[in-house]
DNA sequence: GCGCGCTATGTTAGCGTCAACACGAGGCGC
DNA sequence: GCGCCTCGTGTTGACGCTAACATAGCGCGC
């Protein structure tokens, strides 16, 4: 910086004054500056600026597990989100024991300006740790909570037009394949399914229940099948690759003999055999807006933000009217 | 620092002696040191101590996309053994230019002290890259380079494997579903493949390319049908998916008609109708090299490693005898 | 008993940046 | 013409930390 500014015939505050944009400059000084800045390569030394300012320019996210889709998504449309903010994401992952307090506390020992957690556990995200660490949040499809911003997908929403699919389909029972207990997301789904099974006039099944994968979708399906189900909603498109296979298995045919309709309508949802009908989750609006809700409370103390983001179903050929 | 030092009585010199683990304090001054760090609830500041010491024990990651799964991976492997280095890691994504230049740019103004480039294309990682940013490198699965430090999984032998394999069933034929041209995976897969081909003494037909999706996966393998191609071997799961649900949809079956082998073993692999043979990498033992490899370079000056993952078969029910 | 070397600790200074304040030059109202 | 304001710029110091050097105390050999 003092290079910069010697050949630039001016100080190092005004060669600051024009990194940081400050309007208080000489357009003709400023196109000096920027030409030296320039010549020299300069490149403004983000500790320094951190050390001074306080800020670090550098969000964190917390995330328990990559090995879901979903969530690779999520933080794919995180970071790019991040990127167009200027800001620098820092991505931490959650140890096998899930320790979501020990990864706000590497976050904070970082000095993140503040963080953005997936799809956590709910209870998980008590107040101690946020006040152990101090840090400003946003977190993905959780219950509402005043202490810290909330942006999540209509996932009861979205529950509930794939329920409603299937009793257009003339189903006369949909049975669900539910999401780990301790999942926001998944209780979400689960109650869009029981209302809109209520609002049907249809009784509602105990749900059976897996944790994401497909392979533990595989595992429950043979109890849907066992109950003689004609209509499946799982939590997620990846269990749902599981119940299809299942089904196959057992010498039934998809839609023919059992519908099935998944959730998030990942990639591959589409070549899945046959053609998985999903709800599909904007996982780009839920990024942007995540990173939007972090950024405006860092930068401008907006307070506390809520935001629900629609779904909408995409019909494939995995349902089919019922026998 | 100063409020710990003040109330363990000694100078903050001696404080930071003790956060840095020298062994040049008295093991009673020490204790009495770290009691008041945790009475006090004291972090050391990260870019006080990098704006000192140039170094921010941050690592970069350089992923041009997390949509693909083995990407995904990766990345979670990576994240987890960076962490357990004590590197903090901030993920950089290619825009949909893949602009790798600007990718490093912003790695560089954020002061990294090393990246990890994933599987990016590999005429792209050049030398000026490098030296405009002066990053030091550990790039995945790209050719060796004195440059920078390479580590790679067994591409050519994973597919050797798949191949002798299906060569072994009896298919006296096996197409190659490949991977973009630009991806050096992708180049060393079908490198494996016609080298297995001509250890047999088995022509190799024209290999037919997809993008890894699994929508590519299912477009090409109409032309591998017309062939009337017996056993395919895929260059990834995803695009193996895609093969599944065209065979089927052409009313063959898999692997009476026709023998399917992925690449990658993701975790739905399992799952797929039928469950796929695969060649499994092993992201995490990838992950871990790269990151060591990496810091050893940071914090020893070590010299730019080259390694190689091996893979391994899993056989599943997706490949049966040659009619 | 003197000097030497070793250990434990303190002192000083500066890493690159920016907030706060200072200051000179010019414009404006009366 | 005087005071006052605004604009563009410079000066100073401090953010929290650690490298380098300085110092004090002690044991040891002769």
């Amino acid at each position: 910086m003092a290079d910069v500014a010697a050949r630039a015939g001016v100080s190092g505050q005004t060669v600051s004054r024009v990194v940081n944009a400050s309007p208080r400059v000489d357009p003709e000084t400023r196109a000096r500056v920027e030409a030296a800045m320039s010549d020299l390569g300069y490149r403004p030394h983000r500790a320094a600026r951190a050390l001074r300012t306080g800020r670090t320019q550098t969000i964190g996210l917390v995330v328990s597990t990559l090995a879901s889709v979903g969530n690779s998504r999520m933080l794919q449309a995180v970071a790019d989100a991040a990127a167009a903010r200027g800001y620098a994401l820092t991505v931490v992952t959650l140890g096998a024991g899930g320790d979501v307090a020990a990864a706000f506390e590497r976050l904070a020992d970082q000095g993140v300006d503040g963080a953005i957690v997936l799809n956590e556990a709910t209870e998980r995200v008590r107040e101690s740790d946020l006040r152990g660490a101090g840090l400003r949040l946003v977190v993905v499809d959780s219950p509402r909570d005043d202490r810290f911003g909330v942006v999540e997908t209509d996932h009861a929403g979205g529950a509930r037009l794939a329920v409603a699919h299937l009793i257009g389909l003339g189903h006369r029972m949909v049975h669900h394949l539910a999401g780990p207990q301790t999942s926001f997301a998944a209780a979400e789904r689960e109650r869009g399914w029981s209302e809109a099974l209520a609002e049907a006039g249809m009784p509602a099944r105990a749900v059976v229940r897996g944790d994401w994968t497909s392979a533990s979708g595989f595992a429950a399906a043979s109890a849907l099948l066992a109950e003689g189900a004609t209509a499946v909603f799982a939590a997620n498109d990846q269990m749902a690759l599981g119940v299809l296979r299942a089904v196959a298995e057992a010498g039934r045919v998809v839609p023919g003999d059992v519908s099935v309709v998944g959730f998030d309508d990942v990639a591959d949802a589409a070549d899945y055999r046959p053609p998985l009908t999903t709800v599909r989750q904007d996982f780009d609006a839920l990024g942007s807006r995540a990173v939007a809700a972090l950024v405006d409370g860092i930068e401008a103390g907006a307070p506390a933000a809520f935001e629900t983001v629609p779904t909408r179903l995409v019909v494939r050929e995995s349902t089919g009217a019922a026998r």
